[in-house]
DNA sequence: CTGTTAGCGCATTCAT
DNA sequence: ATGAATGCGCTAACAG
């Protein structure tokens, strides 16, 4: 591995020119310029980007903290990191990946490490304290959810208040008039994840505002979860219609207990999932659904970091994005059965 | 952020002395080491790793190279990833993943970045350039995958000739004569990826050794082609009587095509599909499988790369590590239809 | 336009 | 058992 220095020698320049070559802080004649990169070209030279962090400060690097909270759940992971990923790299991060079981500590420990610039959050509870932590620190940082007080905070979001109220709007206008929401679990909800309780706030208005009869269940993200949840709801409240669910990994224990009951999808149950839009297109049959632009977020997120970073004096004004889920019907429910 | 001369200064000690308590590479008094302790805690203390990384010329830091090839296909590449970090965090070391067009490029980049100890390869090819990249700049690496040639190098993968020979086993255990199996598209298999490669020399033995006549369908990993090979298959060959398939994130068209043409699942048609344990437990109905011991393989993954850093001269005797996917049945498929 | 020099924060060798 | 000094590879202020 050659270093600055062997290439400075080998040009018959400073160290600094070859320095400044390279950033193009600086006019430098173009005779010496080509002599350098020659020398680079000969050497095979490329900078260690070690040393550069350590003399500039900044390491080009920015961190996602992967949730412990609802971890390995589901696909919509996936898109996150891998669009924020790719978005990362192509503003010309580096992408690093943290996973700890201690969130609170290991946000903390990220922000003075040297090694990252600024850091991506998910799966934001209403008070989430990492916020409140970096926020202390001045370490850039930005969320994909949103808290309660996100002041000064840079995030992007689903509107989950409008996606509950826009299934159950969906539904109504079907003319479901009874309606079982497959909502987060109590443990989610007690934590004040911010998609457990805006959901439940969303389906909350919806079923006043439309005139429907609406239940709420507390349920894991599992298909094993979602059977139980739904055997028993539908035993007990046969009259139900009409399921929404928040967990498009449940959607398939969620069938097999309404088929296993014998109600076919769509004809006798209607179904709508909130998920993403890969993920929808992998469901049999194919549910309406709220599609989450999950790719987008993840761009977005790690975008509003970089662009902190890229902001001179590091105070850029804080960007709030609100996502709306879209409805998708890819299969028509048709009618409420009631109504047919 | 405080220094170790902040440190030593407070500490009425010398730099070295510090840096010397922090590493325990050499004794010191007791009454010296509780003087710097309670300094450190005093300016709240934590090493720059930069700074750390720099002079030791080690950055604790392992990269995953995410694939470009079958890119965000499915819950897989989560179980890797996660279970790779999560290995990772766990022996102390911090986890890079990186995402871009170029893979070789993007090895050889992160190879000589200095920010990064080792490497991680997943989605290999039979000759994968990568491999022969890396060996030989001598740099770290392991690979989830194998190469044809795999001299020195340490691995760990499913053996797909078996688990595509077992599937067929199962199904001709059933008494099922007439075989499809959804296989790797024409473009994976030209660019010899071992997967799509080894899974096709497993299904070529398996029916000579069987006895049973199958058909071997290249189809891409999505719903939509996944419906379109099965509709077309099912039409021209009604006396299909069971389906294999690579592709689990393919189900959903899979099923959906048998469905519309009168095939019940698994009454009429018999599915194994290979994927991971989590992902199993997602599909409706449930379905035979062949289980990928996904997060293993991640983990394993990570603690080869690590195994070889943490090896005095660099040069720990390679690993080589064939998992074997297991059959397992959900839901019983009975007999083959001909035979009942 | 270019060279010299002083760090960045820490590890480590050489002294004592 | 401890301190002083050097260097990892690079950036950037200072000096001409």
């Amino acid at each position: 591995m050659s270093t600055m220095s062997d290439v400075a020698e080998r040009a018959g320049v400073s160290l600094s020119t070859v320095s400044y070559v390279l950033s193009g802080k600086r006019a430098i004649s173009e005779p010496t310029r080509q002599r350098v990169l020659a020398a680079i070209d000969e050497l095979d030279f490329h900078p260690n980007e070690l040393g550069r962090a350590l003399a500039s400060q900044r390491s080009n690097t920015i961190a996602l903290l992967f949730p412990a909270l609802t971890r390995g759940i589901g696909e919509l992971h996936l898109e996150f990191v891998t669009s924020a990923a790719e978005s990362a790299a192509k503003h010309g991060y580096s992408f690093l990946l943290s996973i700890s079981p201690d969130e609170d500590e290991e946000a903390v420990r990220l922000a003075r490490r040297g090694f990252t610039d600024g850091l991506i959050l998910m799966e934001i509870k209403l008070q989430d304290a990492r916020a409140e932590l970096l926020r202390h620190r001045r370490f850039p940082f930005a969320m994909i959810g949103h808290r309660e007080d996100n002041d000064g905070i840079s995030f992007v979001d689903v509107d989950f208040v409008h996606a509950a109220r826009e299934a159950l709007r969906y539904l109504a206008s079907l003319g479901h008039r009874r309606v079982a929401f497959l909502g987060a679990s109590d443990q989610l909800m007690a934590v004040g994840y911010g998609p457990a309780v805006r959901s439940l706030a969303g389906f909350t208005q919806a079923i006043a505002e439309f005139g429907v009869e609406g239940t709420w269940h507390p349920c894991d993200a599992s298909p094993r979860a979602a059977y139980a949840v739904v055997e028993e709801l539908l035993r007990k409240s046969p009259e139900v219609t009409a399921l929404v669910t928040a967990h498009h990994e449940a959607s398939g224990g969620m069938m097999q207990a309404a088929r296993e009951l014998g109600r076919r999808i769509p004809a006798d149950l209607s179904v709508v999932a909130m998920t993403s839009p890969r993920q929808a297109e992998t469901f049999t049959p194919l549910l309406t659904t709220m599609d989450f632009p999950a790719a987008e977020m993840g761009r977005l997120g790690a975008e509003l970091v970089i662009r902190q970073l890229e902001t001179e004096g590091g105070e850029a004004e804080p960007i709030h994005r609100l996502l709306r889920a879209e409805l998708t019907v890819r299969q028509s429910s048709g009618p409420a059965p009631g109504r047919r």
